[in-house]
DNA sequence: AGCACGCCGACT
DNA sequence: GTCGGCGTGCTC
């Protein structure tokens, strides 16, 4: 806490230096300094990568209360005004340093703890970016009324903390992980004080769903006197978790992080947490920072949702920082997800983590029956089922769950017809004119160019003279649509990310969802149909079966076991993605996936680097670089900037081993600092962006 | 962002 | 020989 203040006397500006007692030391300007460790180092709030050290202040007397380690300060920086936070109180500064005096406490609380800090360093290393730029995620901005309130309870309760009792025994016996080979095992670890690793593919919520199994390791971790933090992709399953632990845990204090409930919520649970009045933290991906005083466990829910990334630099993934505090803070760490993602197989793979995995046979007794259809043979054939856009099979699965229950159908993604092709031959519709995408808006029947803008009033396919369009990837609204009027008698309701939906009752009825948004039907979805398959598959990129097969297993996660009559279609030609499905082998994919980047030599086998910008600079940036002979580097390729016209950018492409990996963030990083000396132009780089490759 | 220090050209 | 251009680097 903070330290304590002798009876110096305070002194004034321009007060005579004799009139100070002989032990207070002054500042240069002056100033009667902190009586104990007078000086304070600080850590700017700055993304300039050349000011990316700390720099050490005098501490006034006047602040010597305020100024704790982790406190945020304002103060001078040559010519400006800065923030800046405390790293810790210090008895001297380095030789040939001046220090000035710091401005201001601006929170006198440690709102940056020494765990966060020492992680944010490591995360930033790791990234090839700054400390300020991480600390920008780790700690939400200020509410000064908030800060208030902090202030006046803290002197009205001043040892209210301490005996945090160690209460709940839990019987592991009852919990869901008995499903899983090694389970109870791992959550008796957790209790005893010791810190596992694992990764889990979770069973299908007939086996009970996730959040039991987040509850418990949770609960397990209290009972050994330490906390948790749980990071989830979204508001959904924020949402999920939190009703749970509330029904289930009311005795455990459980702090919210989410960016969007807003600055005064968000700043008011976090201070709850960096105070230690709460040592277990849920939240999205910027709780992977939460202050917690004793951390035991770190928990990941669906560590391959891309919102698990950070959109700002230096795009951290919340899995990386996760990774890193449990290391560096001798934490556990669990990672759940309904599928497995190459990373997290290399975890498993390079035995850092334990895998926790339930029999086949438990794993067969609580999935639903999985079935392949193709996504357009049989519809050809059939003109009613060509217009509702559904496979027989699907819609005979669809008709058949309705007597019972609610029909899942999982679509590629939002909106209204993007795009269009020709309905023979299937070849992308392209404008006469300019080549540009054709597109069907809701209002006229008639396609437009995406581009010129033109009208395509005679259109023709180039490819086979057909004169028929139709709709490509087709959104929710238009499914919903479509299935109204397939199943006139049952209620559609449409889920996406911008209209969420959390939770559907066990009533029949079709429940239209884009990948991420799906509701959890109570007591499980009857059937789901998963639509779409082929063309989400023949998407551009590394990642996209990886990202399909992770959506399926989402969807069947949500669905009754086949014992209680629960049914999946996947409407996609047979692949390696449908047979993971079929035989509920998430790991195996995920192996596979894993061994087919090593032979190539790609992420997440290896590690990357992604750097953009001005041809010139990035190509000087580039050059300039000493790597290891180990490092393969490509580019550069050419691109127009985004929004502008007949600018072109250059982009390279590093790939690295693991273990050269902190070298050549250490040369990135210098590359960063010595171009920002020299003013030259920005270049960007991202390091292990899985979405930029 | 601003300020100091430093190495070349114009002037007393 | 001295004043001042702004170009480069540092700011605790």
């Amino acid at each position: 806490m903070a330290l304590e203040a002798r009876g110096t006397p305070e002194s004034l500006p321009g007060l005579d230096v004799v009139s100070t007692t002989p032990e207070t030391k002054q500042s240069t300007s002056g100033v009667a300094l902190a009586p104990e460790l007078p000086y304070a180092r600080v850590v700017l709030d700055q993304p300039v990568p050349h000011l990316d050290h700390p720099f050490d202040y005098s501490v006034p007397l006047s602040m010597h209360d305020d100024a704790v380690p982790g406190a945020r300060v304002s103060v001078r920086f040559g010519a400006q005004k800065l923030n800046g936070y405390i790293l810790e109180r210090r008895a001297d500064v380095e030789a040939g340093v001046s220090p000035i005096p710091l401005l201001k406490v601006l929170t006198p609380f440690p709102v940056l703890n020494p765990l966060v800090a020492t992680a944010a360093r490591a995360v930033a290393d790791r990234y090839a970016g700054t400390l300020s730029d991480v600390l920008r995620a780790a700690v939400p901005p200020r509410a000064a009324s908030v800060d208030k309130e902090f202030r006046t309870e803290a002197e009205v309760s001043e040892a209210e903390a301490g005996s945090r009792a160690a209460s709940s025994s839990f019987d592991s016996s009852e919990s869901a992980w008995r499903h899983y080979e090694g389970g109870p095992d791992f959550l008796a670890q957790l209790a005893a004080g010791e810190s596992p690793r694992a990764v889990v593919t979770v069973l299908p919520q007939a086996a009970g769903d996730w959040t039991q199994l987040v509850t418990d390791a949770l609960t397990a971790t209290h009972a050994s006197g330490r906390g948790t933090t749980v990071v989830v992709p979204d508001a959904r399953d924020l949402q999920l978790l939190e009703t749970r632990l509330a029904e289930h845990e009311p005795a455990i204090d459980v702090a919210r992080l989410n960016a969007e409930d807003g600055p005064t919520p968000r700043y008011r649970n976090f201070m709850s947490v960096a105070l230690g009045r709460t040592n277990v933290a849920i939240g999205t991906r910027s709780a992977a920072f939460a202050p917690l005083k004793a951390p035991g466990l770190y928990i990941l829910w669906q560590d391959a949702d891309q919102s698990l990334n950070e959109p700002r630099a230096p795009y951290q993934h919340a899995r990386e920082v996760l990774l890193l505090r449990a290391s560096l803070e001798g934490a556990g760490l669990l990672i759940l997800s309904t599928s497995r993602s190459a990373e997290a197989q290399r975890l498993v793979a390079t035995k850092w983590a334990l895998e926790l995995a339930a029999a086949r046979d438990v794993r067969r007794s609580f999935s639903p029956r999985i079935v392949v259809t193709g996504d357009d043979f049989e519809r050809e054939k059939d003109p009613f089922l060509h217009a509702s856009r559904l496979p027989r099979a699907a819609w005979t699965a669809a008709k058949d769950a309705l007597e019972k229950g609610p029909v899942l159908i999982q679509v590629a993604r939002t909106g209204f017809v993007p795009t269009t092709s020709c309905e023979r031959c299937r070849a992308a519709a392209s404008c006469k004119h300019c080549h540009g995408p054709l597109s069907l808006s809701h209002a006229s029947a008639v396609p437009t160019c995406q581009w010129c803008g033109r009208v395509a009033n005679a259109w023709s396919c180039d490819v086979c003279g057909f004169t028929k369009l139709r709709a490509r990837a087709i959104g929710a609204d238009r499914t919903a649509e479509e299935l109204g009027r397939a199943f006139p008698k049952f209620p559609v309701v449409s889920a996406t990310g911008a209209q969420p939906k959390y939770e559907v009752s066990d009533k029949p009825q079709l429940v239209v969802a884009t990948p991420g948004a799906e509701p959890r039907a109570h007591g499980g979805y009857q059937a789901a149909l998963l639509l779409d398959g082929d063309r989400s598959l023949m998407r551009e990129g590394l990642r996209v079966s990886e990202e399909v097969v992770h959506r399926w297993f989402d969807a069947v996660s949500l669905v009754k076991s086949a014992s209680e009559g629960g049914r999946v279609v996947i409407a996609a030609s047979q692949t390696d993605a449908t047979q993971a499905l079929v035989r509920m082998d998430a790991p195996g994919f995920a192996w596979r996936e894993l061994e087919q980047r090593r032979d190539v030599n790609l992420p997440p086998a290896c590690r990357s680097a992604v750097l953009e910008g001005p041809a010139r600079s990035t190509d000087e940036f580039v050059e300039s670089l000493s790597l290891p002979e180990t490092v393969s580097v490509l580019g550069p390729v050419a691109f127009e900037n985004p929004g502008t016209s007949g600018d072109y950018l250059h982009r390279w492409l590093l790939f690295f081993t693991y273990a050269d990996g902190p070298n050549v963030a250490k040369e990135l990083k210098n590359a960063k600092i010595r171009s920002s000396t020299h003013r030259k132009p920005v270049v960007s780089v991202r390091v292990d962006d899985s979405r930029a490759l």
